[in-house]
DNA sequence: GCCAACGTTGGC
DNA sequence: GCCAACGTTGGC
């Protein structure tokens, strides 16, 4: 029996790595590396699967919004960044033998033809079980319930879904 | 740029 | 193991 299919929600400040950043990227791939916080790392090394889909949000911008669409295309794999020494996200501490810091690939998939800003999800009462609408949440790896995934969608004007196989 | 909320560190 | 101090996130 195959696990199925699971939905996330990744954080990007788009200054530093943007939704078009990711689809200008070869095979419009990227390791989803530099995350250091414990419980999105267990959700990446753990949970994060091939195939999985995912919300892309831009944080911290003039009007910080769910702009496109990715899937997951490797899971859970050592974060190459921790063991690059002067690297933002270097860690002395980590063993390469059992690296502390994991990463996914995730591949872009399409833009949302309608944005959807943290103010219009916090106004959707069908999306008021989203983490990202809680207060004080910070965590830039988030898992997404398959009804939030089908409304966002929906809110975002995408029919089907072009993440699926 | 401010600052509230949260996570981590380290002295005790 | 507590908790104050510190660092970071991210909306505003």
């Amino acid at each position: 029996m195959t696990a199925s299919r699971r939905y996330w929600l990744l954080k990007s400040e788009p200054d530093v790595f943007s939704f078009e950043d990711l689809l200008a990227s070869r095979g419009k791939r990227t390791g989803w590396d530099g995350v250091r916080n414990y419980q999105a790392r267990n959700f990446m090394r753990d949970d994060m699967q091939v195939g999985d889909g995912v919300l892309y949000y831009h944080s911290r911008s003039k009007t910080p919004s769910i702009v496109g669409l990715a899937r997951v295309t490797r899971g859970g794999h050592p974060d190459p960044t921790q063991f690059e020494e002067g690297a933002k996200g270097f860690d002395g501490s980590s063993d390469p033998k059992d690296p502390r810091w994991f990463q996914v690939t995730i591949q872009g998939v399409e833009v949302l033809p309608q944005p959807l800003s943290l103010g219009d999800l916090k106004e959707e009462k069908s999306l008021a079980d989203m983490a990202l609408v809680q207060r004080g949440q910070r965590l830039s790896v988030q898992p997404v319930g398959a009804k939030e995934w089908r409304r966002v969608l929906q809110l975002g004007g995408i029919k089907g879904d072009p993440t699926g196989s």
